[in-house]
DNA sequence: AACTATTGATAAAA
DNA sequence: TTTTTATCAATAGTT
């Protein structure tokens, strides 16, 4: 139908190849409309060109063209996988909802609201229940500020050691400056410089705890 | 195209709508078939008799001829529509998987399990939270005991007062009986009976309480 | 299902 | 793209 016969090939010619596109497209859509029409069928006609270009026709629509495409391919196409995954995430949803709610509904009970259905058997249960994590919670607490205290108290041990060497380095020292001083000056004028030797803040010399005030903790046997 | 022409609409005659159908739906399908080799272009024809039957012809898969459709529709369409729907239940999933760990992992630590990494504050919360928790359930519990006693109370209260009105009327009857005796028999033979009268268990006539002792129990003002 | 007169579709050109 | 026009293909009505 034409000037000529043609065979059934690609069109190598570009433009003539969207041409004949533009023409047998029309062609092709009008005569799936007459069918649908004529014949009382239901068509669904999907066209892409070359470059992607979707042109369609339906006698209906084409959602239902296809879903009756699907529904006679049954069991084996997409569709029908689909609707059964999705009806596996619904119900896994349902489920965990419920579990939220039911362990939701126990906590709330835990923590001593909505007690009002329960009996003296359940709350007594409660009550244990509590009482342990209550104990629980209680020992780790203790534990917690047992450690710090005990690391607390190793700290000032070490300090105040650290403080104990300087102070007999600075009385060494000063010692020595009084030995030159005596040297240099005779016996007279070095008395008067003892008054002024160097004591740490809190500490004297006849205080046999050798700790310094600040430092001065509970020890972690002794507390509550 | 034909002995004459025709007007587009439905054919009457069945048997001719029939034989149309087969020929121009061959026809459709060979144009189909033409246009995507002579264009390269991709295409899906999808034709359901009014009987129902499916024919088809697509250049490649049906299904992915229909997938492309439905990308090109995107948002608007079934396909698209069910994965993203899928994606919502997937995502509601995740969401209601997550809720249910925390929770449980809450509901660990309130129950005095996994306190590893909780600071002290974070414990002393716990413990204040538990404490006040437990207390409601202590509330609740001596409540309903509380309750029960006040309702055994009043039942043994009801139960001692009709108690009383029987022994009242034994009585009663026994002193009628007593002076119908004695209207027979004279004095003497009345005593020996009276020996015999009917007082109920736990209870006698000096007894001020008028409560029997099996419903002695403490009241609710009373109690711990 | 086959035949054919006739219409409809379209290749090539503009 | 659309129109024109010459040709071929599809098919309506018939057998």
């Amino acid at each position: 139908m034409g000037r000529g016969k043609i065979v059934i090939r690609r069109i190598d010619n570009s433009t003539s190849r969207q041409v004949t596109f533009s023409k047998r497209r029309k062609g092709l859509i009008k005569k799936a409309k007459e069918l649908a029409i004529l014949c009382d069928a239901e068509v669904g006609l999907m066209i892409f060109s070359s470059t992607g270009k979707l042109f369609e026709f339906s006698s209906n629509s084409m959602k239902s063209v296809i879903e009756k495409y699907n529904k006679s391919k049954e069991g084996q196409q997409q569709l029908l996988n689909q609707a059964s995954e999705m009806k596996f995430w619904q119900r896994e949803v349902a489920n965990l909802r419920q579990q939220l709610q039911s362990l939701k509904e126990h906590h709330r009970q835990c923590m001593g609201e909505q007690l009002y259905g329960l009996s003296v058997k359940e709350l007594k249960g409660l009550e244990i229940q509590l009482e342990m994590s209550l104990q629980g919670i209680r020992m780790q607490k203790e534990q917690i500020l047992t450690d710090e205290i005990e690391e607390l108290n190793e700290k000032s041990n070490l300090i105040h050691q650290q403080n104990m060497e300087l102070f007999n380095k600075v009385n060494l020292i000063r010692q020595e400056k009084m030995e030159l001083l005596k040297q240099v000056y005779g016996t007279t004028a070095v008395n008067s410089e003892s008054r002024n030797a160097c004591i740490p803040y809190g500490m004297s010399i006849s205080d046999d705890s050798h700790v310094p005030n600040q430092f001065q903790l509970r020890r972690p046997n002794q507390q509550t």
